[in-house]
DNA sequence: GTTAGCACTCGGTAGAATTGAGTGCTAACA
DNA sequence: TGTTAGCACTCAATTCTACCGAGTGCTAAC
């Protein structure tokens, strides 16, 4: 587990044992009661057999590299994203609880319904199971074979496009044509679409007809239209769960509105969720992310992979103050019976 | 637009002109500054020719009467959702500004895509131009009838139901069979299937196959699998739009978990939605809309219909002391447009 | 290197005093 | 009879003060 934040390769990284006792138990503290902790309360919790004077010494060096602040001068420390990081990647380890394991197996047994109904359902499961915001993202079907395309006629001019992948999604498109279109020739346009893309994935390069009557003008536009949103992320699906919790995780209405505001931007999401995963942290801490309105949210990630390969992830966003060790081991948990869940038994 | 609320029939319901004035002076400025109202403000800003003393015995008399009402001894008047009521059934009428006109033109005159994405799209627009929290919905297809559909294999045991109704919604539903099926007999099933759903709608008796093969079986399963989900409210849409704004609008924290959990819960949302409309209300203030939690909301609601008849509608949700004006005004304006929009150029 | 001791800092709290917006009442007035 | 000026009263909010105490940094002794 021992990773290394890319953003902040800048100091040795190494603490010796007693200097990262007294970190982690400013952090574990300061998690707690999200007060700054002092050198007496961190001699007395530690067990480490030194005095407050020695803890105080300490931590000066710890605040001159980095890891701890104070946010003024007569009161405690607090940790900085560095010390969260330290003792994410160092400190830390957590497990779920015998509960929340019986509560994650209940619902992976139970849950049925389709893809995007499951996706979430878990959202709102991790939601409960650490109290953070969580998302959910789903990888799109780029890549996914055409399985089976359908046109059907909803008047003279309106058709619908409606395309099945071989991963179970399903898209529709409407098509407006600028002449009336009959049944046969819907029909006819429909089997010519099915012969040109079963079997080809969106970007892949077709041969339509060059013709220029009704069916070729359809066929042409079917696959223009289909192959229009290829490029785009579209077919990512994100789902939030939870998001009443960013009022209990945070404090200062102006935090949570700004963090409100970002959750709705899905695309935005998105590519944090993607960026950290690229990145190969599971942790984005504070500034790591590199996303100004997030600084005081650590965002954790955990793929989730479809026979073998990657197609999704699931994600909390917490306070940099999280529950690192619980929130990191259900999100863990979570991902992997997601995983399970979709590796054989229900496909779509 | 003179409407009453059913849950307040209680007193007569009919004010002077000048505890009209005064009521209407007291909410509007309230609503301007969050602030308690004081008699002399009264006097100032509305155009009575009367002292702030005799303003203050009128307000007695509105605060007996139950429009109004004292936060402590010495403060001035706060209106009550009874005051509010009267306010918004006998005096506001609000015109959406130039701009808000504008904006809301160009967005129809750009907007493309599927219904969802339009449905989705809208909500953001009226959150915008409100600034405050909207949700849209749309009616399922429950009444809608089947226009074409189809049974796609995703491997030997593993079936994808899609069908496509006459309002232009597709849904998709896994079928699982116990045992294996051929691409011959899923083409052979997708065909009857055709046969005996095409113009059906959901909630009609179906004659099926009472055969044991694999076909007979298939369709049996497909069939009740696509009823199952008839009677539940499933093919409701819900999108919500500036979540966020939540935080601008109300104060306590407390009362913004609350709203957002609710927000959460998009089943309550739609039927809060659907039984202010079913009240024949446009508004529900306060504890009009019985919902418990959210006793300090008011929620305007218009309808939108396609080819005549209702099929959804958008909502605004706010503060009871929200700018009813405004927001109603654009709340129509879009519903119109909306209505509009979905008549004829662009069915789906 | 560790620790006890001590002076010092400074945010938080509690209480008292003050302010001021706003009320209700009353007596006079048109 | 309705309206108004005047006035005493109320009470949240603000300001000020004193003070407490948690916590620090430093130093001298162990």
């Amino acid at each position: 587990m021992a990773r290394r934040s890319i953003r902040q390769p800048s100091s040795t990284d190494d603490l010796d044992a007693r200097k990262a006792t007294i970190l982690e138990a400013v952090v574990r503290e300061h998690i707690d009661t999200a007060q700054p902790v002092g050198s007496s309360a961190v001699a007395a919790t530690s067990h480490l057999a030194v005095s407050s004077a020695t803890v105080r010494s300490e931590m000066v060096t710890l605040e001159r590299e980095g890891y701890l602040a104070q946010p003024h001068t007569s009161a405690g420390r607090v940790p900085t994203d560095k010390g969260y990081r330290y003792f994410v990647d160092h400190l830390q380890a957590g497990v779920v609880g015998e509960a929340q394991q019986q509560q994650i197996k209940d619902f992976f047994a139970n849950v049925r319904g389709e893809v995007e109904d499951v996706l979430a359902q878990t959202s709102t499961l991790l939601s409960q199971l650490t109290s953070y915001t969580s998302v959910v993202v789903g990888t799109g079907h780029a890549q996914s074979a055409i399985l089976s395309t359908q046109l059907v006629s909803l008047d003279a001019r309106h058709q619908l496009l409606v395309t099945v992948f071989a991963d179970g999604s399903v898209t529709k498109h409407s098509i407006l044509s600028v002449f009336d279109v009959s049944h046969v020739e819907v029909a006819e346009a429909s089997r010519q679409l099915n012969a040109l893309l079963i079997g080809t994935v969106l970007d892949a390069r077709v041969q339509v007809p060059s013709r220029n009557d009704h069916v070729a003008t359809l066929v042409r536009e079917a696959v223009a239209t289909l192959h229009a949103q290829a490029p785009t992320l579209d077919g990512e699906q994100v789902f939030i769960g939870g998001s009443s919790k960013v009022a209990e995780a945070f404090d200062g209405v102006e935090t949570v509105r700004q963090v409100l505001a970002i959750l709705e931007q899905e695309l935005l999401v998105v590519s944090l969720v993607q960026d950290i995963l690229d990145q190969g942290l599971s942790v984005a801490i504070g500034s790591e992310h590199g996303f100004e309105p997030l600084v005081s949210c650590a965002v954790i990630v955990a793929p989730v992979t479809i026979d073998g390969h990657p197609s999704g992830a699931v994600g909390l966003l917490g306070p940099t103050r999280m529950k690192y060790s619980e929130a990191m081991a259900a999100a863990r948990a979570v991902s992997a019976q997601l995983t399970q869940h979709f590796h054989g038994d229900d496909r779509a």
